[in-house]
DNA sequence: AGACATTCGTTACAGACGCAACCAACAGGA
DNA sequence: TCCTGTTGGTTGCGTCTGTAACGAATGTCT
């Protein structure tokens, strides 16, 4: 097993990179696939997009809530949530409520309409969930869960 | 612990969702900041894009492949490997040589120059990795690792 | 040969994205 | 009060993206 002419601790300095075993490669591969098979999901059966999705996701989980505070929540660019804000609020799924204190401010909730929407959302979410992680298999899931909490943890940082 | 009104294996079905805790959305925020950590590093170095990089990182790792083959390998669409060809082709970093026996082909190779960023591109790639796994953890990457190779053994299907 | 389907790669187009600039409103100090 | 800086949210603009359509070349079947 040894190599005289090229030490093993070399770490292939020379060689070409496999891509396909590449950490951050992989992972965005990875997330992508999820990503895309969910949307197509709750795409088709509410013609939302991933801004929205996230966006009604967020306000369904506080009741009421900001702007600024659902970018926070769900890491998105605050264009991105103006804009997908304003498309719900013209489907009707969302109102704007303003702030008395601070007028710069305005407060959204979910219509009626917009909870039915939210709560099947909700459904969707979790069978996707479930079924994800029987795919994979509970211990892998629980693997990749940990490893991710790891990324989430340096995520402050 | 019993609560005659609401079975316990009812999962919560009438209750929010999580966000912060959906798996889903957890992998894309982790593969995100990946992604985005990464890409800072080769953007500031080589004034690369994403695409721009992944194409390059196929290349060099076949020496001569297809356009069609870059998309395969790198999970890319065929419009977004024709574009950063183009652009690493304007920048002398890449050649393309016809086939002879298909004329729709074109094989593609790095230029001297489009060699040496590829190499330090190489060396960029495997210092990040390194520093990722051992900010994580060895074991945390170790269970990442795990976890994404079950998505990806679920890919083909 | 001829007709039809498929494949390789490019491009027109419309939509989504983020950056930067912006307006309105607040906060704090002089 | 005035001046300055900050914050919430929107919008203009250039860029990137995928869909669909395309031209050219190849393969296949008759």
């Amino acid at each position: 097993m040894t190599s005289p002419s090229r030490p093993q601790s070399d770490g292939a300095e020379n060689e070409p990179l496999a891509l396909e075993g590449f950490l951050p490669y992989r992972l965005a591969r990875a997330a992508e696939h999820v990503s895309r098979q969910f949307a197509e999901l709750y795409r088709k059966r509410h013609g939302m997009t991933r801004p929205e999705w996230r966006t009604l996701a967020t306000i369904g989980q506080f009741n009421r809530i900001t702007a600024t505070e659902i970018g926070l929540h769900s890491s998105m660019h605050k264009t991105k949530v103006s804009r997908a804000i304003k498309t719900l609020e013209e489907r009707g799924w969302v109102t704007r409520q303003a702030d008395q204190a601070d007028r710069r401010v305005e407060h959204l909730e979910l219509t009626r309409e917009g909870r039915n929407h939210y709560m099947d959302l909700v459904q969707l979410a979790r069978r996707y969930e479930a079924k994800l992680i029987a795919t994979l298999g509970e211990s892998n899931a629980e693997q990749l869960s940990a490893g991710i909490a790891a990324i989430e943890t340096r995520l402050g940082a």
